[in-house]
RNA sequence: GGGCCCGUUGCCUAGUCUGGAUAGGGCGCUAGCCUUCUAAGUUAGAGGUCGCCGGUUCGAAUCCGGCCGGGCCCGCCA
């Protein structure tokens, strides 16, 4: 193999492939399903499985079969310097890979692609649309919510390193009810003069509040919803307040967002639908089709409803006939998802005029749909990922496959549901009304995390600062908070204890960022001028080995997080927990190196290898933070 | 009634799509390792009927069927 690849670990395979290829009768599809990573290292690098597959056809046994491939694939290997042996054990064959050619050459590759490292344009020239976590503006966000925004920020990342062009979107619910509520009480007794709170968490705790009350007595909440009629004409004075109250509750949200590195392109305001003419644009596409008609009679006399009938997975519905727009001309949820994710597709003509909501600290501009200003849209889309709860699967299916019966067979495929498990309490869920999530702020739990972090930052860097202390103290818990998120499947709840978010030892953010700290300290403590030529093929210990061979398989190992995003019966996979695992095996391998592979008391020539070893992991795993949004931290 | 997700050691969990060698980790527990580049680390050890039963297969945590337990969903609600 000559020069570098963008994909190491994949050129590899690629090249044992091609032997065996030459030396069976087996395809390539083939031969590369048959590649295992044996179990132990000792076994081997890589193993082919070819002996089962040729027995079959031979009918003979596979282990005689391993035994004479390997002689003849042997033969093959010798004559380029990448495989150091290969041989049989029972029916597997084992390949050993040539260590110090494949560190010379993986290592050649990383510092060539430096931050590039891991990207590929395998999806190049696509453009996704993600929305997320499109919180109600009536409220902190508690750790449910934080699932969502990082689980988006965090596949809008991959989906970049893929090669795709991404669009971050969040969704403001302006018109709710739960804002009903709020303004409601607000305006009855008057908004405070100095609110100690956060915007957001005091919101919150009126909101539970108001709840209890609307539920309770039977005038307050006749009340509410007059105010909640009133919030749709916009120059009433129940919307000017409102819009004021939710602009500043967004604002307050978004200082979470920020904390936690996330930003968005794009807000859509439910406002902005309501008024825009979008819902009767929507309305008159979806009733050109026969499938989608206004009921004349029966129980839902009056309403416009497609009818579902001819579909599998909902001809089990109470009623098959799903209502978009009620008899009273206004739109169901289902309705206005379905309009909205044909404007995200371009079906029609965007409404829209677009504002400046406000600067983000990361410099870019965040834009929200209005009534006026500019007009520069999202453009066409070619994929749209929800990032929403599970529990919304069957509605998400509903939307998709009502946009296929509307003859948008295309983009219904291309509609994908990032589905994800609640976040709960051992006892109980979160419940905005009933304010469960109080104590489980974001905010609270980075508050937290923080002053643990702050303590054993204290006490490992004496000399510090208090300034120094809180920086990397916030960084510490950033990471800790949106590993814990990621690192567990998305399909699977997660309970929330302190002491699991809280543990920084182990399988954790911390642990990342302390291998990336100690891989710098080692650079830093070289001169320049002692910079001098390594010979890489010394790199041939067993942990420098199994660095090296963690490290080229980075770009494989997203691509794959990629390609596993299918379509399932309850939405689209999404492996976040992949990517967490991968970095905390690299970080784990770079441990074992550290402490079994001194760097500046090794001999000058290995001493120089090691370092461009150590430059490697640096890079590598650097790239996997900034993938999975965990701050870098030179030292901790 | 119908549909979906989850069940792996004391606790948390990877692996299930695409079957393959002794089922990986982490927490906690036990015993080592800092005069050596940051011990938020590392080495070793104890701990498992992969929910249960059956089937397919040379081979099943993984595929198929049937159960059991936990959660979620099937509104002109929001």
């Amino acid at each position: 193999m000559r020069g570098t690849s963008s994909n190491p670990w994949k050129s590899v395979i690629d090249f044992i492939v091609e032997i065996i290829a030459e030396k069976t009768e087996l395809d390539r599809m083939q031969i590369i399903e048959s590649l295992e990573v044996p179990p132990d290292p000792n076994l081997g690098d890589l193993a082919t499985t070819v002996s089962f597959q040729l027995a079959k056809i031979e009918k003979k046994n596979p282990a005689l079969i391993a035994n004479k491939i390997v002689e003849y694939l042997e033969q093959a290997a010798e004559k380029e310097g990448f495989i150091e042996r290969i041989e049989s054990k029972g029916p597997y064959i084992n390949i050993f890979l040539n260590r110090g050619a494949l560190a010379k050459f993986v290592i050649s590759c990383v510092s060539e692609l430096d931050t590039d490292y891991g990207k590929s344009d395998s999806y190049k020239g696509l453009r996704a649309l993600l929305e997320y976590p499109a919180v109600n503006p009536s409220k902190p966000w508690h750790i449910g919510h934080t699932r969502n925004a990082v689980i988006g920020d965090t596949l809008g990342n991959i989906l970049e390193h893929v090669g795709y062009d991404v669009i971050r979107l969040d969704y403001i619910n302006d018109l709710g009810l739960q804002i009903a509520q709020i303004t409601w009480k607000l305006m009855m007794d008057g908004e405070p003069e100095n609110i100690e709170e956060k915007y957001d968490h005091f919101l919150g705790k009126i909101y539970v509040e108001v709840q209890e009350a609307f539920e309770k007595f039977e005038s307050i909440e006749k009340e509410i919803r007059e105010v909640s009629r009133k919030l749709e004409d916009l120059s009433s004075s129940e919307s000017k307040h409102s819009l004021k109250m939710v602009t500043k509750c967004v604002k307050a949200q978004y200082q979470t967002a920020y904390r936690l590195g996330i930003y968005h392109d794009y807000q859509v305001w439910e406002s902005a639908i309501a008024h825009s003419g979008l819902l009767e644009i929507a309305r008159e596409k979806m009733m050109e089709c026969e499938n989608v008609v206004k009921l004349e009679e029966g129980e839902k006399a009056g309403c416009i409803v497609a009818k579902l009938d001819s579909i599998d997975d909902f001809k089990d519905m109470k009623d098959p006939n799903k209502v978009l727009f009620r008899s009273d001309g206004t739109r169901t949820y289902t309705g206005a998802d379905i309009a909205l994710q044909m404007w995200k597709f371009g079906i029609y003509p965007d409404p829209f005029f677009y504002q400046i909501f406000e600067k983000q600290p990361n410099g870019e501009e965040i834009l929200r749909t209005a009534l006026e200003g500019k007009k520069n849209g999202i453009g066409k889309v070619d994929l749209v990922f929800n990032v929403i709860g599970t529990a919304q699967a069957h509605p998400q299916k509903l939307v998709y496959s009502i946009l296929d019966l509307l003859g948008y067979e295309e983009e219904s495929q291309n509609s994908h549901h990032i589905a994800y498990e609640f976040v709960g309490l051992e006892e109980t869920d979160f419940s905005g009304r009933k304010g469960t999530w109080i104590g489980y702020t974001c905010d609270e739990v980075l508050d937290k995390a923080k002053e643990l972090a702050y303590e054993e930052v204290a006490k490992r860097n004496p000399d510090w600062g208090e300034e120094q202390n809180d920086q990397v103290a916030e960084q510490v818990a950033v990471g800790a908070l949106r590993y814990f998120m990621l690192n567990a499947s998305p399909d699977r709840k997660i309970t929330f204890r302190w002491e699991d978010a809280l543990d920084f030892n182990g399988d954790a953010a911390p642990y990342l960022q302390y291998s990336y700290a100690r891989a710098t300290r080692i650079l830093e403590k070289i001169d320049a001028q002692e910079n001098q030529e390594g010979n890489l093929s010394l790199l041939s210990a067993p942990q420098e080995f199994e660095l090296v061979k963690a490290i080229a398989k980075l770009p494989e190992e997203i691509l794959e997080v990629a390609r596993g995003m299918r379509k399932n019966v309850w939405g689209t996979g999404f492996s976040s927990n992949r990517i967490t695992s991968y970095s905390y095996n690299l970080a784990t391998l770079f441990s074992r190196f550290y402490d079994s592979c001194p760097v500046l008391k090794a001999e000058p020539g290995l001493m120089a290898a090691r370092l461009e070893l150590v430059k490697s992991f640096r890079t590598t795993i650097s790239n996997c933070l900034s993938l999975l949004g965990i701050p870098v931290i030179e030292r901790m």
